[in-house]
DNA sequence: ACCGTAACACTAACGGTTAGTTTTTTGAAA
DNA sequence: TTTCAAAAAACTAACCGTTAGTGTTACGGT
């Protein structure tokens, strides 16, 4: 009953998944900019409709596994070894996620949505929501204890960190060079009471 | 000649003037998104396609003045008094425009932009360009030379600030919190060669 | 065999935005 | 003053993303 068996699940998952992939050929076929809805539509066989039974915009058929994003962050916080600081913890994860945004096979995909402003306005507005989950995550772990504020702020730079790396000329430094920074942001911050 | 002389101008001014009191009038008694462009336009009597040669989307009716903002980051920085340090500048510049932004009388507007997710959104793209002004001012200062990545690094933290504090408890002690970890990021970043 | 419902289709519209074109206003030269 | 170029504004008509309303089909449990 609340388990549907299968055929369904399969029916629905594949058609999402033909949209995605149909629209993201024909955007970096054609420019995001200059295919419409109706046409992805059209070429992906499903209603307009459909299509937005799937995905809440347009955008959101770019960054259609943005999800990824969040849970790594939060669970390089959340399931990182026992007594393992926090801010190395993140530096490895953002080092993984910009290394694998800069590889060659992301390249197209990345361009196509530097291109693009509304592609780019989305992406960031994602981001945000994505350090309101790093913050939380990081303010619900006792062994940290920090303020609220102090959370919040720590999660935005994390994500501006990701952001910054991924435009610098060598995103792995960038990434070292930031992290100093925000480790010495986040050592300021000592403990709470009982920490 | 190239200097048209006054009345267009002042003309032009009046016009734009206009459209965005109209607009913010209309947005705070019956809210943003129930409130149509073709509806402000029709108030203000002008066109629609006048309304847009002034202002490039429905949002920036509402930011109509942000360039201030930007000036007011950046001119914390060319112009501080010589020898001072940049991030005690930067903190007054911001814990003046916090104190701005909660003052009762810009409450109205703030709990409206708050309410709607595209003035969010649009906020926050806006204060991303602000950043990358705010960096290019610190990265041209000869007292400071930093690194492009630690300037554009230290310009998103700084607007961070802005955000997070708006946004906290208690807005002054939240900017002095988060600049104290701005400070510490800062320091990390030690000058260049020629300092 | 039957029914509830999840997935999808279709039509039609709404609201922001822009292109194309034409009219009015303005500043200054002739 | 008349004239003229250009700026400002108007008007029309659409494009595009998005949604509401309303069926229709395909499953899955009973």
């Amino acid at each position: 009953m609340t388990v549907p068996s299968g055929r369904r699940e399969r029916k629905k998952a594949a058609t999402r998944q033909k949209i995605a992939d149909t629209a993201l050929r024909l955007f970096l076929e054609r420019g995001y900019d200059a295919v419409g809805i109706r046409e992805v539509a059209a070429e992906a066989d499903v209603a307009v409709t459909t299509l937005f039974s799937h995905f809440a915009s347009k955008e959101a058929l770019v960054f259609e596994q943005d999800e990824d994003f969040e849970q790594r962050l939060t669970r390089a916080v959340t399931g990182r070894a026992p007594g393992e600081p926090l801010i190395p913890a993140l530096r490895r994860e953002i080092r993984a996620l910009v290394r694998h945004c800069t590889a060659d096979a992301a390249a197209p995909v990345w361009h196509m949505v530097e291109s693009s402003r509304s592609l780019r306005e989305y992406e960031e507005s994602m981001r945000l929501r994505h350090a309101e989950s790093l913050a939380a995550a990081i303010a619900a772990d006792p062994d940290l204890s920090r303020t609220a504020t102090a959370s919040r702020t720590i999660a935005r730079f994390v994500v501006d960190a990701y952001t910054l790396a991924r435009e610098a000329a060598d995103p792995e430094a960038a990434v070292d060079e930031i992290f100093r920074m925000i480790e010495a942001a986040w050592e300021v911050t000592g403990p709470g009471p009982r920490a």
